[in-house]
DNA sequence: CGAATACTTGATGAGACTCAAGCGCCGTGG
DNA sequence: CCACGGCGCTTGAGTCTCATCAAGTATTCG
């Protein structure tokens, strides 16, 4: 099941195609989305699909890790948020998707069409529901990302970004990210060197270790959520 | 229908109360929200609901213009949106508003409850499907801003808005700013100097005209565009 | 008219970006 | 096995934007 069509990413930027469709039932479905959709599968770096793209679909993550992002004219990228397995993403309110999607590790997704969703979730109570709480919490996130953006130095929006990821995986006192500096950078709305120095100067602080660039230590969380004011 | 309890503001920030109740109804409101709600009247720079307050309501602007906001423990203040005539803000995934609510210019609203929304919603075909529409577009809206301040220059955030409000006015050339300039700094995460000065800079070169403080001619708009990047 | 409030302008400094090397890891090929 | 690149990350030096501090002007309101 993990064929891939490897497509060689160009310039740094994530490329089309790469994934294969399959047939994928989920009918007692945890979260309440019981629809019938298609398994797709990404390799790492390829994209989902583009800003501006119809959509027809949209997806849940059932294992690797995707972003959804926009690229500005000249070339920076700001990432909106970051998805792992059971993450819903590329809802749109208009015709077309106004980010791109693109999987960070080898991932599978879900493929749900959104032809007909309405009128399936008009019918279906508990479906409808579900789709209020997520919206709402889509909403909620995205105005705490903005409050990050808006309002905060370098070492407060890195201090957030490890306490959310932490809180995520939720798995103790050591972090994996599967994300590059460039990413978290997009995230951020930093640059990919005041990332690496922020995470420095928190290493020589002693509130984090960095036993390799992609793995972190929180020692200090009492530190780490002081700094977020 | 005009009173006003005005409870005088303090230290800059928006008080409590300043409203009187009235009963209000629209079985024919043309936005699909035919729910029973209340009538609220609020005076300027007065709060409609404080950040924890319970989620109890949400609301319509029916006249005046309101803010969302959060406020962070050094006393600065983080603007999410304006919302004016016809506008729907304080929707919630949890029990608790997140942000503040806050009228800028005397007000009116309508409070609508949320208990038995969600029942409502699930039979109501037509409302269902504008509250789609509306969370996707509140979600769509909140990335805009989020792009904004993540990854823009104060002049790109200070032409966005300007065009962002001649967009919502729709009327011509010139805006009528009904918030302070420590509005527009906290919305876009700026000071209020920078805000002002790079007001000024905008009509140095004359891509602006500032006949006075709170209004703004849009002399140069392919310029204001271009700033966009 | 005077006081308060809102806005503008100037000088200075801190924080983040830019440009430029310099590491360290890893896969490739000799 | 080691040399060689490539890539991702780190670090340094200099610059620039925007925040801060501090007046100064305009407008509103009693």
């Amino acid at each position: 099941m993990s064929v891939s069509l490897a497509v060689a990413p160009k310039q740094g930027h994530a490329s089309t195609a790469g994934y294969v469709p399959a047939p994928w039932n989920a009918p007692e479905d945890r979260d309440g989305l019981d629809l019938t959709g298609v398994a797709m599968h990404v390799a790492a770096d390829h994209q989902i699909y583009a800003e501006g793209d119809e959509a027809r679909c949209f997806y849940k993550v059932v294992g690797g890790v995707v972003r959804t992002c926009r690229f500005l004219s000249d070339g920076r990228r700001q990432i909106d948020a970051f998805y792992r397995e059971g993450d819903v993403f590329g809802f749109e309110a208009g015709a077309e998707h106004r980010m791109a999607a693109e999987a960070i590790t080898e991932s599978t997704v879900i493929a749900y069409r959104r032809r007909g969703l309405e009128a399936v979730v008009a019918q279906d109570d508990r479906l409808s529901r579900w789709f209020f709480s997520h919206a709402m919490t889509c909403m909620a996130l995205a105005r705490e990302h903005s409050l990050l953006l808006g309002r905060a130095s370098a070492a407060q929006k890195i201090a957030a970004f490890l306490q959310e990821v932490a809180l995520r995986d939720g798995s103790g006192n050591v972090i994996e990210l599967v994300m590059s500096r460039q990413d978290i950078a997009d995230y951020l709305g930093l640059t990919i060197e005041t990332v690496s120095r922020t995470l420095s100067q928190l290493e020589r602080d002693r509130v984090i270790g960095l036993p390799s660039a992609r793995r972190v230590v929180l020692k200090d969380c009492r530190a780490l959520r002081a700094l977020n004011a």
